[in-house]
DNA sequence: AGAGTTGGTTATGATAAATAACCATCGGAC
DNA sequence: GTCCGATGGTTATTTATCATAACCAACTCT
């Protein structure tokens, strides 16, 4: 199980991903238009990048996600975390397997309620979390290149409202 | 998806034990303007959203898009499509099998290319869509009550760009 | 005619997200 | 105290999407 699985080997062949033949003659109607469309289309675009960028960590986007999220909020419990990232408990218990597998973060029971587990990083942890900020970092400013400051913050804040849509 | 199930279930029970504050209170940290967070998330709410508001059609965002496509360009291959659309030929080909099946579409082989198939729509199928144009454009609507028209636009433009970064 | 290319199909694997059933523990009601 | 409903976590399973690889038939080109 070395960091080079299907997730790297997809990353690596999707550089090249779309390349209509005659210039976008295609008519795409009223889908062009389409919110979610191209939110799918912009989404699996940035995964790609983010497969690409953050290839040598090993981490999926789930995994940094919660990374970040206990490395901010040391102690908090399974559910909080996956409340806090709209993650399923039942999806959550093997994607935080593979970080404590990895070394990278613990769990450990809450004394004040046995059932809850409080979620820690380990040194390692951080170390790895650390890289793997400096590696998205990049990507975020290709992003920033392309769309600009006030574009790309303007686009948070489009896409936090339609997260309540 | 509809706008109320697990999603909002989860958000419900996760009224949080010993939340500082209210629920919102966990630091997502630098999560919080990860431009792939936030599509992901994005993308999740707008598609639970299509799957409830299209639910009586019994298409996928896919086979939606396909219907478009083939609507607005009728007689364009099956390469040509998934070219426009951004899907592999190998996965193109059950999508396509249930629009056949449900008679939405036909798929006939081009004289002058007998490997090739064009793709085109029956009555049945102009049916549907319009029927699903009608149900999704409640779902548009509901989004640019929210964006304003301004934003939606400029959300458009934006995950445009985004999509060849 | 033969070699390489392309359109389409099949089979299959990886990932993400969802559900359901289960167990241990907690918190109250009684 | 004991029982019971609710909660935290795990497991198993399902579904959908996107990816690859191998294959066949038909086309192109020389």
């Amino acid at each position: 199980m070395s960091a080079d699985t299907a997730r790297a080997k997809a990353a690596r062949s999707l550089t090249v991903r779309s390349a209509p033949t005659s210039a976008g003659a295609v008519d795409l109607g009223p889908l062009d238009g389409f919110v979610g469309y191209r939110l799918r289309r912009a989404q699996l675009a940035v995964l790609a990048g983010f497969e690409f960028a953050l290839r040598e960590t090993g981490l999926s986007p789930g995994q940094l996600s919660v990374l970040l999220v206990i490395s901010c909020n040391p102690g908090m419990t399974q559910s909080e975390v996956c409340a806090a990232l709209g993650i399923r408990r039942a999806n959550f218990t093997p994607l935080l397997h593979e970080l404590e597998a990895r070394g990278l973060a613990i769990r450990e029971v809450l004394p004040a309620d046995r059932r809850s587990n409080t979620l820690r990083m380990t040194p390692l942890g951080r170390d790895v979390l650390s890289r793997a900020l400096a590696l998205h970092e990049r990507l975020e400013r290709r992003i920033t290149n392309s769309l600009g400051a006030a574009g790309r913050s303007q686009l948070l804040h489009l896409l936090r409202k339609l997260e309540s849509v």
